[in-house]
RNA sequence: GGCGGUAUCGUCUAGCCCGGUCUAGGACGCCGGCCUCUCACGCCGGUAACAGGGGUUCAAAUCCCCUUACCGCUACCA
């Protein structure tokens, strides 16, 4: 059992998660899925100046919205805890102090302001490769060492890059990467304050929670030659790795909240569904190599694989986004919505803030209008007539079917409405039908008029299962204000 | 600057590993049309791409080299 897949994702909590750090996630998921191993979530806590308060949960609330369950991590626990680095600490600082006896890492008491000025003068200097520390403390004799230690002299512990030499790693979907060793400089392990850097703590963590694949964003591509050497100076086996490509936004740049969403909740807020976005995520770098576009998780999981994904950057296309969200729109139940729809309506003011899901009236609304929409936002913004008497009417609209003796059908028409004793929608369009033949109208001559007075709009429902779901009484106090607007405004 | 990554329609992508079947396929968007009580859906049609230059080859989107562009890293951040 010592080739199980254990995959993990490892954010830190300096904010939301936004929809890359989703989509790495999901990656990770779906492998672990697809090869029946297991997801660890494992939060990356150890740089206590940058920690948001509430970020923890927030990325939690997310993976969680999205169906994106661990196996191991907070809140679930597991065999190889704890899963927050910051409760980690002292097994990063023995491992620190061993790679020193062991000759692999030294201590370096180089200040901060030392640190600064070298870059300053590197920058100045404008030397070909030359980067990062000069290794001032590499070769401190061991009396000066113990001397600075004895006096607790601030300090960090730094690898030992190995000269003149070539790592290399395999990625799963990039190949074969290399990198001389006389470009990296000897990176910090253990930071002043006790605390690991990332670079060991990953590395620490991954080994001992066996992780066995490592799927993390591109940007992580220069720091393996540095994970790998230390995987080999504690004498481990370095997982397999594999760099997924970024999302960017429309205009080619970084994701932001300026460009629109970014986080995860927000596209929650926007109205999207968790179906819709784990589907669009999936295809973004990721194709199951025919043409199918639309699918469940199920059949995502079950043809995931990590050599069908692209190595190649990819812009989010909300745009499109949208469209699949409507997809799945067409196909959610009433139920699976109704509560995210009345919430927005209570806050938009449009229902009383005691209102509940069990309204039949509501449910009616959302199942009349689900179909149309592409997020649960525009479909609960489309539904004010269906609380409130239009307030004015579309001007286009008005030109269209508001003219000629639109005042007198109207009016016709209320009088055939009140003498309806059902509301039923196939009585209604029956009614509708008969009347366009008796006025030998196209039916349509009547239905628009009756729309724009009813909705204000030109658009929306059948116009009978609308009248229905309306009512009688309503109805016809719309139609006969809108005949009253006509009449005050003959001489449109 | 150095190092690394990436490069097919506006966007997401298939094809590239195993050159010919590619006059480069699908999807979103956009533009027409059909359906229809409107909108949406659906259907039909259109728009639009192999970054550039050299090779190799009978033949290159596919293999090799160079250039260019974009991105990342170059922290006691992740």
């Amino acid at each position: 059992m010592g080739s199980e897949v254990r995959v993990r994702l490892a954010p830190s909590p300096t904010g939301y998660l936004h929809v890359g750090g989703a989509r790495t996630a999901l990656f990770n998921w779906l492998f672990a899925k697809s090869k029946d191993g297991r997801f660890i979530l494992r939060i990356e806590d150890t740089d206590r100046s940058r920690y948001q308060e509430g970020a923890v949960q927030e990325i939690l609330e997310s993976l969680r919205w999205l169906g994106l369950d661990w196996d191991e991590g907070p809140e679930v626990g597991g065999d190889y805890g704890p899963y927050f680095q910051s409760e980690r600490t002292e097994t990063y600082k023995s491992h620190a102090e061993q790679l020193i006896e062991t000759g692999h890492a030294y201590r370096c008491f180089c200040t901060p302001d030392r640190l600064q000025k070298l870059r300053e003068e590197q920058e100045k200097a404008k030397l070909p490769n030359v980067s990062g520390y000069d290794r001032h403390c590499r070769n401190l004799s061991t009396e000066v060492g113990q001397s600075l230690l004895a006096v607790k002299k601030p300090h960090v512990i730094r690898l030992k890059i190995p000269f003149n030499r070539t790592v290399d790693f395999h990625d799963l979907i990039r190949g074969e990467i290399a990198y001389e060793t006389d470009s990296l400089d000897d990176l910090v392990l253990l930071k002043s304050d006790g605390f690991p850097t990332y670079h060991l703590a990953n590395v620490v963590d991954d080994h001992m929670m066996r992780i066995s694949h490592i799927l993390r964003g591109d940007e992580w591509i220069s720091s393996t030659p540095k994970h790998v050497l230390i995987y080999e100076a504690f004498g481990w086996e370095p997982p397999t790795f594999a760099h997924m490509p970024v999302i960017l936004s429309p205009d080619g740049g970084k994701l932001s909240k300026r460009k629109g969403a970014a986080s995860v909740m927000d596209y929650k807020k926007a109205g999207y569904l968790p179906q819709a976005l784990f589907n669009f995520l999936a295809l973004l770098g990721w194709s199951p190599g025919d043409d199918r576009e639309k699918m469940s998780r199920e059949e995502i999981t079950e043809i995931f694989s990590l050599d069908r994904v692209t190595p190649k950057a990819a812009v989010f296309d909300e745009k499109k986004l949208e469209w699949m969200n409507g997809m799945y729109m067409r196909e959610t139940s009433v139920d699976s919505i109704l509560r995210d729809v009345v919430r927005m309506w209570v806050d938009q003011g449009i229902v009383a803030r005691e209102t509940t899901t069990d309204d039949p009236y509501l449910r009616t609304v959302v199942s009349l209008l689900k179909d149309r929409s592409r997020t649960v936002n525009e479909l609960a913004e489309s539904a004010t007539y269906f609380f409130r008497d239009p307030e004015s009417y579309e001007e286009k609209a008005i030109k269209k079917h508001f003219k000629g003796n639109a005042a007198v059908t109207l009016k016709s028409l209320c009088e055939i409405l009140q003498q309806s004793d059902s509301f039923d929608h196939q009585v209604l369009e029956e009614v509708y039908r008969a009347q366009a033949e008796t006025l030998e109208i196209g039916v349509g001559k009547l239905i628009h008029p009756t729309r724009l007075a009813v909705t204000g709009v030109s658009y929306g429902p059948g116009l009978f299962e609308l009248l229905e779901a309306l009512g009688k009484e309503n109805v016809l106090r719309r139609m006969k204000r809108a005949v009253e607007w006509l009449e005050s405004h003959q001489d449109r």
